[in-house]
DNA sequence: GAACTTGCTGAATTG
DNA sequence: CAGCAAGTTC
């Protein structure tokens, strides 16, 4: 089966070949990473004899795991298989493993357990944080769930969590008990949360040596894709499962690592070697994606970072049209620059599949409405999904239900929904019998409709009525098909009725939803055929990026859920500073970094047209705020940029001499000249001699100031002041007013400043007299501001 | 007990 | 600006 491997290039066909023992595949962007996966599991079966069973691969996403069993099953052509490999996500994997197992780790967890997503724990988070008498104004519900989430994924319980509470420390002490409460609700409810059902399942592979070896004898060739976004949790679950054998090949690249905020650890891919001695390391270089241009610009930002492996990354495809940049007035303007140039190049080629990619979900609106005004079918990916829909979620917390009627967050969900007289009071009262006797909310019905409580007659008739639709739910599950009950859960519990009898458009719009979802379930019955345990546990699972479809011929989503993807036409929108890099980031240089390699992985997303942009002003939380061009704009060569915006912009700004001096002293006072000398059609920037001529023109005093501000950074000199607590996402139109420190006419072009926000600066240039003086002034790490002198609150430093 | 109104606060990225 | 929670009214 030479064939299989005729159509890759000679590392990929090694990367291919190396089948036995641990390989590390350094693969970089558009480097052809996913054919040489799905080739390798083809050729294990094909050439070396393995059977189909004995691998697994594993991906983040749904999507990736069902592309790339498609890609296998082609590439296998006819053969018929005596089995499948298992790919799969890492949470399905622990899902398929805790159904088997989880009753062996006696955490009073049975196999019928429920999942909680992200809105369920924060409804559990608040539950505890209103019984343990917390105000929830100073312990916010979501910022809660997302400590404990973290703590949790760092591999603290809610004991190691409350010992290193320091002592004075309230807040963490309280989010402490929260924590301990949560744990404790869960395991009462049957429930694990995203982080347990990983944090479960390494627990059973490392409490349970049969459990080991049971997997280790199962998988005896294992594959990573995204290694580079592998957590400790995920990297102790490969690790057991590699125990015995080594034969694991793991795929990422370092530069595409953008999900350490949530937990990634980079030195998983950095240390392979270490864990694994043995490892072999094969880098693919090659990008087939990208034309030269695309790539010189990735290139040019990337290199920006101290943090990353030395990796280059080149490409035999033509250089391709310019990186086309353009400055919008406002938001409104961009969104129909881009619509306008989707419909341009769509006219001229109709198959050309564009991307619009945003750092926030927020931004999409405009998109959109700019995209249906210009009548162009668009998908949007992230957002309000489906099973994100009240309706939908409503019809699935009666089916987790009938699986397991101990789930009380399902159980509050729809105790009165459609409303069956059941109010707060009764509900207070019922939870107040489950607190007392220690029992789930759902006992607590049964002990309320056999004993009476004291509830009254109507309460308890509408407690059984409610009692005897979960019963009837709880019966059907166990014998009928997934779709069945799902349209049990609509009729049955008058559901269906009650959206009828509001006659609304809203409501037959939420019956054509439940209509989509028991398509779905029919669907789910034909192909996977699992009931509906499967089909819910599949439910719970679906991401954001599984929303993307292939053959769409726009799509919307943020640069995160892009990585991955690749288009013809890519469209980078909002490139300003305080939105892209975030203004969360500015903070930390490690942050900034992350910032830095989702830039690499937005543009290196795009084949044969880029587009970036930004706007002047933008709305936000419904205040017109002015903002700046992104750093990263200014970290692409601007030999490599078109212009596109109407009159004078940022670009042609930066064209000009002083702008590209001012780019200049930013990198020397952030001392980043040396390694930044490269060449770009034959031209040279940041050359030695521009930015000696650059002090020349300036005088000495300039010299004396650049020479101490590369002293103040190394390491050893005092960090720069934290930004306020609330940094706005771009300043202030008009400036934010402070004491007026200076006399005027201090603050001349090349003055070193300090800011109370930005820290130490370098003035650039300096417009207009007296009060209405402005300066433009460039912060290392913040980018260039501009400031009204008079409010700005300058000082010399 | 349910529908309506006001007022407040908060959104970075995701399985 | 928008979504949500508490308060207000029927």
């Amino acid at each position: 089966m030479n064939d299989l491997l005729s159509t890759l290039n000679e590392r990929q066909r090694e990367a291919v070949a190396a089948t036995e023992g641990p390989l590390l595949i350094l693969a970089g962007a558009g480097s052809g990473k996913t054919r040489v996966i799905t080739v390798r599991i083809a050729y294990l079966i094909a050439e070396r004899g393995v059977a189909p069973h004995n691998i697994l691969a594993v991906t983040f996403t749904n999507k990736a795991a069902q592309e790339m069993r498609e890609r296998v099953t082609k590439l296998i052509g006819g053969q018929k298989l005596s089995s499948a490999p298992l790919v799969s996500t890492f949470h399905s994997l622990c899902v398929r493993m805790l159904r088997r197992d989880i009753e062996k780790l006696e955490e009073g967890y049975t196999r019928s357990f429920t999942i909680y997503d992200q809105d369920d724990s924060v409804r559990v988070v608040k539950s505890c944080i209103k019984d343990l008498g917390y105000d929830d104004q100073r312990l916010a519900p979501r910022q809660t769930q997302g400590a404990i989430s973290h703590a949790k994924n760092s591999g603290l319980d809610a004991d190691s969590y409350a010992a290193r509470v320091e002592a004075h420390d309230e807040k963490r002490a309280a989010i402490a008990r929260v924590f301990k409460l949560y744990e404790e609700r869960l395991v009462n409810n049957n429930a694990l949360d995203f982080d347990d059902l990983l944090i479960k399942a390494v627990r059973l592979l490392r409490k349970r040596e049969d459990v080991r070896a049971y997997y280790n004898e199962r998988f005896r060739y294992i594959l990573v894709d995204e290694y580079q976004d592998t957590n400790s949790l995920q990297f102790a679950l490969i690790h057991f499962l590699t125990e015995r054998q080594q034969n694991v090949c793991v795929v990422g690249d370092e530069s595409q690592s953008i999900y350490r905020w949530r937990g990634a650890d980079i030195s998983n891919i950095l240390n392979f070697e270490q864990h694994y001695p043995e490892a072999r390391v094969i880098k693919l270089e090659q990008n087939y994606r990208s034309t030269q241009t695309i790539l010189d610009a990735a290139d040019a930002v990337i290199k920006h970072n101290t943090e990353r492996k030395d990796k280059t990354l080149w490409t035999a495809n033509p250089a391709g049209s310019p990186v086309r940049y353009y400055q919008a007035a406002d938001a409104e303007g961009e969104a129909r620059f881009v619509a306008a140039k989707i419909e341009e190049h769509r006219r001229a080629d109709p198959t050309l599949r564009a991307a619009v990619l945003y750092r926030t979900n927020a931004q999409s609106r405009l998109f959109e409405e700019a995209l249906r005004r210009a009548g162009i079918a668009y998908n949007i990916v992230g957002g309000f999904s489906f099973y994100e829909r009240a309706e939908v979620r409503d019809i699935v917390s009666y089916l987790k239900l009938a699986l397991n009627p101990h789930d009380s967050v399902a159980l509050l969900r729809v105790v009165n929904t459609p409303t069956r007289g059941l109010g707060k009071q009764t509900l207070d009262d019922l939870y107040a019998r489950a607190k007392d006797y220690g029992v789930s909310l759902w006992e607590a019905v049964g002990i309320v409709t056999t004993q009476g409580e004291g509830f009254s007659p109507r309460a308890v008739s509408a407690l059984k009525k409610f009692q005897s639709i979960i019963e009837g739910l709880v019966a059907r599950a166990q014998k009928e098909s997934a779709s069945e009950v799902v349209k049990a859960a609509i009729l049955d519990t008058g559901y269906a009725d009650a959206l009828k009898a509001e006659n609304s458009e809203e409501a037959e719009s939420r019956l054509e939803n439940l209509q989509e979802l028991v398509n779905a379930a029919v669907d789910y019955d034909a192909e996977e055929g699992g009931g509906l345990r499967d089909f819910i546990d599949a439910a719970a699972l679906v991401s954001d990026t599984d929303q993307y479809q292939m053959d769409a011929p726009v799509t919307l989503m943020t640069m995160h859920s892009a990585k991955g993807l690749e288009f013809p036409l890519v469209f980078i929108v909002g490139m300003e500073d305080g939105l892209f890099p975030h203004s969360r980031a500015a903070a930390e240089q490690a942050e900034m970094e992350e910032e830095r390699r989702l830039a690499y992985v937005a543009i290196t997303r795009a084949e044969r047209f880029l587009y970036v942009t930004h706007a002047m002003r933008r709305r936000v939380y419904g205040e017109e705020l002015a903002s700046e061009p992104s750093q990263f704009l200014n970290e692409m060569p601007l030999e490599l940029l078109e212009d596109l915006s109407r009159g004078a912009s940022w670009l042609s700004f930066a064209r000009n001499s002083s702008a590209t001096e001012a780019r200049h002293t930013a990198r020397v006072l952030r001392g980043e000249t040396s390694k930044q000398e490269r060449r770009y059609g034959g031209k040279t920037y940041d050359s030695v001699d521009s930015i000696a001529e650059f002090f020349r023109q300036r005088g000495d005093q300039i010299s004396r100031n650049a020479a101490a501000a590369k002293q103040s950074a190394q390491p050893d000199a005092p960090r720069q002041q934290p930004p306020p607590a609330r940094t706005k996402a771009t300043t202030r139109a008009g400036g934010a007013a402070s004491s007026s420190t200076s006399s005027g006419g201090d603050f001349v072009p090349g003055t070193h400043v300090k800011h109370p926000k930005y820290g130490r600066g370098l003035v650039l240039r300096r417009e207009g007299a007296g009060d209405s003086a402005k300066l433009t002034v460039s912060f290392p790490g913040f980018g260039q501001k501009k400031l009204v002198e008079k409010y700005a609150g300058l000082e010399k430093a």
